[in-house]
RNA sequence: GUGUCCGUAGCUCAGCUGGAUAGAGCAACGGCCUUCUAAGCCGUGGGUCGGGGGUUCGAAUCCCUUCGGGCACACCA
């Protein structure tokens, strides 16, 4: 269904249209003088010049034509010329019935369903997930579930970084501890044991021990690098003990993802896509887009209108060994040719803005991708301390994800046993809840592509724009339905009233933005607004709760009304932070 | 050096396709629980929107310039 505003514009357009203006000088927005008016048009000082006329004077005959209104209850025109808009509360009724009935609160959704396919940016194999990874964990679900829910068809790819010289690096690590393993003795030719010889706890102290001696030991890279050569040959061993790293790996990530809500539909990496690379060299080669410079193979992608240096795209690097362009693109060959999206949206922090460019100018001029395939780069800031500066532990380390999880599980732990009588079990369950909400909701708050500062205390707090609020405004929303319920009251076939305080309009008219602002967050990928609208929502029925007795209203109809205004609302609070990967206890 | 992003209340941030007195939250102070979760609500104080110019009837918003900061600039990912 249309959205308010449009609604809204378009009877604001007529009049101006009834009084020989241009009906497009009618467009209605949101007052931002609350004290005044609800929604505003300016159209009147716009239309001032082109029409010679003041603009005071445009309004009033505008005002005059929507005197028998059935809109607006209320239209003034103030100087200079601003027509102040108070909205029917009967057409607000109205509208709002409509989208609680209609699917998905009445967003309008694409006649043809889009393929977007989403890359998370690469977790590493063998490392573990650290502070880093939080934000194209959280914003990439986000994302997925967003645009998922405007109508699109979504698949999220881990995309994960399994294939480069860390390999070597951890298999050199593993044969130095245990160099009586089967994988590395050259003459074995029986079959490979199916468990792992190793832990994940193993697998990741031994890469930073084996990437510092690296480091420090010429020779000891030479035969990393050297075992990375052979494990990209398809050595045997060497094959056979990096799936191991891979299984153990990925069975880790999953279980600290998962703790995340975040799921992916493919868990890709780099090496699923080598067997393309020598397809992919021919074919820039062939196709004369590829050229030699300084000995490495590169793809020109300056283009005359540039005011900055571009650097070529490279493909290969002078020794002839693959890069990260290399699989970066040969992944986008094979998801155009497996997959066929017509969006890929890549999520990593901002700071590979330049190379994404060079990426997405070399797949569009070698023709890896159609022409209307759109190429989306999410650039996101850095997660800093409270000291402005990338987020360390209090020793001056990278911080685990998995620890700053439980360190805010533990906070919220602390806080709920202070602030309610709860049972043990109920109170771990119900912190880990709102511990997630005060962290996703703490970093997609923010815009995505701004940094921001991390404050455990200040995301954990149950007051102001954090996701405990939030929660606890749904919470207090299900009490009362619940006790309705106890009361013998049902849910079912209640009928919206109309609004018969401030307080109740205020929230009916939040409640109708839903599906403008769900648009929005969807064409603009923003996460934020959607925290946005759901904290000034959360308001909105804070404010209205306490000015209203809902359980004790005394008019049937009228305590229906209130009754489905509050499922409403519970049911938009949810979708919303049911695509911002989080979600609402019972109680807490 | 080139490019790019940012600079708004003590702190953390909105607002930026130009509109009326620049908004929240936290912190500070003061009210509101015999009634549906007070983890709430209501109120008070707090600002040269980094500086300077320009465009406009109107600029935090657009343009130019300047200062301060982050980041990136081919064989890392």
């Amino acid at each position: 269904m249309k959205k308010i505003l449009d609604l809204l514009s378009e009877e604001m357009g007529k009049a101006f249209e009834v009084c020989g203006y241009d009906a497009a000088l009618g467009r209605v927005s949101i007052s931002n003088r609350p004290d005044l008016c609800e929604y505003q048009c300016n159209g009147a000082m716009a239309g001032a010049k082109q029409y010679h006329k003041a603009p005071i004077m445009i309004a009033n005959e505008v005002a005059e034509a929507l005197k028998e209104s059935k809109v607006f209850k209320e239209v003034t025109a103030v100087a200079p010329g601003f027509l102040n808009l108070k909205l029917s509360e009967e057409y607000l009724l109205n509208v709002l019935s409509e989208m609680a009935a209609a699917p998905k609160f009445g967003l309008e959704l694409p006649a043809q369903p889009r393929k977007i396919m989403i890359d998370y940016g690469g977790a590493n194999v063998a490392k573990p997930l650290h502070v880093g990874h939080l934000r194209s964990a959280v914003i990439g679900e986000s994302i997925k579930r967003i645009c998922r829910y405007a109508g699109n068809e979504v698949i999220g790819d881990a995309h994960l970084g399994d294939w480069g010289l860390q390999m070597g690096l951890v298999i050199m690590g593993l044969q130095e501890k245990y160099p009586d393993l089967v994988y590395f003795d050259d003459s074995y030719e029986g079959e490979y044991p199916t468990e792992a010889p190793f832990t994940i706890s193993e697998l990741e102290e031994i890469y930073p021990a084996a990437s510092a001696k690296s480091k420090a030991d010429p020779e000891f890279k030479a035969k990393a690098m050297e075992a990375t050569f052979k494990l990209q040959n398809g050595e045997r061993g060497y094959y056979a003990i990096w799936k191991h790293i891979l299984n153990v790996s990925v069975e880790d990530l999953k279980k600290n993802y998962g703790s995340l809500n975040v799921e992916f539909d493919l868990w890709k990496g780099e090496s699923d896509v080598q067997y393309l690379i020598p397809e992919m060299v021919e074919y820039m080669k062939e196709g004369g887009y590829a050229h030699i410079s300084e000995g490495a193979l590169v793809v020109d992608v300056k283009e005359e209108t540039d005011t900055k240096e571009m650097p070529p795209c490279m493909i290969l690097k002078s020794d002839g060994a693959s890069l990260y362009n290399t699989t970066d693109l040969a992944t986008i060959m094979e998801r155009m040719r497996v997959y066929h999206p017509d969006e890929i949206i890549y999520v990593t922090d901002k700071r590979q803005d330049l190379y994404f460019q060079q990426v997405f100018r070399c797949a569009r001029k070698t023709g890896l991708v159609e022409p209307e395939t759109k190429l989306r780069w999410i650039g996101f800031g850095t997660m800093n301390g409270s000291d402005g500066k990338p987020f360390k532990t209090r020793e001056g380390g990278v911080m685990r994800l998995e620890n700053l999880i439980r360190e805010t599980k533990d906070e919220m732990y602390r806080k709920i046993r202070e602030g309610r009588e709860m049972p043990e079990e109920e109170a771990r369950r119900t912190a880990d809840q709102v511990a997630m909400s005060a962290l996703i909701y703490g970093d997609l708050s923010n815009q995505a592509s701004k940094d921001y500062v991390f404050d455990l205390e200040r995301f954990t707090s149950f007051e102001g724009d954090t996701g405990p609020y939030i929660l606890y405004t749904i919470v207090r929303i299900k009490s009362i339905l619940a006790k309705y319920k106890e009361q013998g009251g049902t849910l079912e076939g209640l009928k919206l009233q109309t609004a018969t305080s401030d307080a109740e309009k205020q929230l009916m008219m939040q409640l109708v933005q839903f599906n403008a602002m769900m648009q929005n967050a969807a064409e603009e990928v923003a996460p934020h607004k959607v925290c946005a609208y759901i904290y000034d929502l959360a308001n909105s029925f804070n404010h209205f709760y306490h000015e209203t007795r809902i359980l004790g209203e005394e008019n049937a109809e009228k305590k229906a009304g209130l009754i489905a205004l509050l499922i409403l609302t519970r049911d938009i609070l949810e979708t919303c932070i049911d695509v911002l990967a989080f979600s609402a206890p019972e109680k807490m």
